[in-house]
DNA sequence: ACAGAAAATGCTGCATACAGAATACAAAAG
DNA sequence: CTTTTGTATTCTGTATGCAGCATTTTCTGT
């Protein structure tokens, strides 16, 4: 599916505005490969191959491979390159838990540090989220719910936080992009995001650090079948 | 201060062990070499000189450079390189913030899946601390003090708290490593490991966890001045 | 026919070479 | 004297080539 011509490497509008890096849109490229499920866990990442097909040289395809691994998504293999990492059911749950308590920890401090803008925009993903739930469009509910939580850890006004809840999500695209929850649960979920958006416009620290919390032990509940 | 020989490539041990692979080497030398501040903050990573300096060429060393990248050490400049990342006070607020959190989990969850000889082995780099403390070497009782924290987030059993841990901490030892406590300061600190240890050994969740809180959030009192 | 060893193949790891971008400097024009 | 533009140098970004290790295949001896 990702053929040479898909890694565009220069922004093709006109004048001479801003070039992307190549290294950036390596590495996105090679995230989504791996969050989509092009590149299934435990796949070799050939060089030469993979170069070819990216229409991109080993030099610079090693060097995005080296920075996904310290994110996480790929193990290096001394010797032997690297691999797309496994997780297993634990590793999962594992990492929710700590997201549950990195969001809990962000709505409150959003609550307090967060611009009325910042809020609106939130408001904003909600309802075109809402809009994509009635329309039964999975993949751009899926997307502005991701959208949403990455929104709160940066309205917490703390970039650590913003980091590391985002290094989590990352590392779990992979396992929600495929969990494919029934329609009672999905509800479910929808109503604990509109919960959040009440707690998060009246600033109730408490009542959006619990939903939030909530919501990410539902979370474990939805996918766990799919790990 | 760092010569060509600093970085020894194999192994001298006799028989065919097992071989240190060049990339990882790279990478904890560069990390040591950012956090014991030789190379300070806006400091640019020129490649050509590094290269020599360290007797690597370029190309393993930039995929060493993209790794702390992602780690959140450097900061790559599109067309300009890299330059050591520089942290500002808040964002080291912002980092204990978010660690002091993490660390209330892990103590939570090391007082319920630790096993005896876990925690034994926590008591015993408490202790080898403690003599350091008396003996006076600041040096050793700040690596042990480190030792001792990460030690409890991987006693949690939650690889993935403790990869969150390890990274936070990894970005804040420059500035720990920097930051000179008075005496008094310093008598506190260790106290309050005593009260860790206890809790920790009574498997007092409540407890280890209020104390963890507690000591981080007098740590940033303890290096507020040093950034 | 089967087990073990040796050779061959393919891939990674590192170095070097080349091209292009950014900056610094200098010279010329206002 | 200031500003601007052209040029040169330096460094980054990418490609390619070579050597070593791992694995697989083949050959040989029993």
């Amino acid at each position: 599916m990702n053929e040479i011509t898909s890694l565009e490497r220069r922004e093709g509008g006109p004048g001479p505005i801003r070039r992307t890096a190549l290294h950036d849109t390596l590495v996105s490229h090679l995230r989504d490969m791996i969050i989509e499920g092009d590149l299934p866990p435990g796949t070799r990442l050939h060089e030469g191959q993979l170069g070819e097909q990216l229409g991109v040289s080993r030099t610079p395809l090693r060097e995005a491979i080296k920075y996904l691994a310290s994110e996480g998504l790929v193990e290096l293999v001394p010797s032997r390159g690297a691999v797309v990492k496994r997780f297993s059911a634990k590793d999962v749950r594992d990492m929710l838990t700590v997201l549950q308590s990195l969001e809990e920890l962000a709505g409150r401090l959003a609550c307090e540090a967060a611009s009325d803008a910042g809020i609106a925009e939130v408001r904003a993903l909600h309802d075109e989220m809402v809009r994509r739930y009635k329309a039964g469009d999975r993949l751009q509910y899926y997307k502005l719910n991701q959208q949403i939580h990455t929104a709160i850890a940066q309205l917490s006004g703390n970039a650590a936080l913003a980091d590391m809840h985002a290094m989590l999500q990352t590392r779990l695209k992979r396992i929600r992009f495929i969990g494919h929850e029934g329609p009672e649960k999905w509800a479910a979920a929808v109503a604990e995001h509109e919960e959040m958006i009440a707690a998060l416009e009246a600033r109730d620290k408490e009542r959006l650090s619990e939903v939030l919390g909530r919501h990410l032990m539902n979370a474990w509940e939805r996918v766990r079948d799919a790990v």
